[in-house]
DNA sequence: AATGAAATGTTATGACATTACGCTATCGCG
DNA sequence: CGCGATAGCGTAATGTCATAACATTTCATT
């Protein structure tokens, strides 16, 4: 299969179809991680149905970088900053409230680094990395 | 029925219930993580009827170390090296082979020291930390 | 023995996710 | 044009993961 430049790694926000644009315009309207079903129920105004109408969405924009899986949480949040996706590619970590729901996406340079020094030395092949912080927010923590 | 002259428990000695017991070997024999079903379908045998059993002793066994969620699977393993609980946990973090089901766990001080610092300079208290990299080990690199 | 905490057994249900099937629209190309 | 390939959509059914609620048992301690 010879190809000359196959350089799409994320596409830009363009061309979301109507289901994956209510379903990213819910998320970024939330103020904490919505599960699928969550997000069915606000949309059945505008004619969601089924599970896999917002799971099919979903998978899509987390292709393109617009939105992330929580795995902690079973939960999913719009991408907070349209960051450099298209290169090599930091693990994104997530700072979860357990209080109030808050997200803060954050990426490390040296954990991203570590956890490849890792997989290298272990010849572990890394596609996908998770972490994510459980805990409670600032916010909470002093209204606590 | 207590004998006086109990199976040694190796590695740490702790009060295993029956049901605790039986999930933890389970989860000893296999070489993949394994979900609570898979778990509840190999204990049937042993007397285990309703997932809640399963999850019941897997919590206990997790609170004590032995034991330990993957959240991006939805499984559990057993606690790789039974390392030192009772002190400033350091993150766990694991590496997860699509391919066989392997999964090798480690502890990077650099990487909690940074997490902790991302979180300190947050005002974000974390309580559990989720570190796991999903990709192919080196058997199966090689293999393909 | 009485008591209370922890563990257990069972049923039912809730929450998350996918398989399977069929239909429609669009695009590239002989 | 007609054909095949690709992608998205709609629906129903099912599969998988996890907990609520309640009754009962076990066992160390009083």
């Amino acid at each position: 299969m010879p190809h000359s430049h196959d350089d799409h790694q994320h596409e830009r926000p363009r061309d979301l179809t109507r289901n994956q644009d209510l379903v990213l315009k819910t998320l970024n309207h939330a103020d904490a991680p919505l599960s699928a079903y969550d997000i069915l129920d606000r949309l059945r105004d505008d004619g969601l149905r089924a599970p896999l109408q917002v799971y099919r969405a979903l998978d899509k924009l987390i292709d393109q970088g617009l939105a992330h899986r929580l795995e902690s949480l079973n939960a999913f949040v719009c991408c907070a900053h349209a960051h450099a996706h298209g290169h090599g590619h930091a693990a994104t970590g997530f700072a979860i409230c357990g209080k109030c729901g808050r997200v803060d996406e954050f990426s490390d340079e040296v954990v991203t680094d570590r956890l490849e020094a890792w997989a290298s030395t272990h010849g572990f092949t890394p596609e996908r990395t998770v972490i994510e912080l459980r805990g409670v927010c600032e916010t909470c923590g002093k209204a606590s």
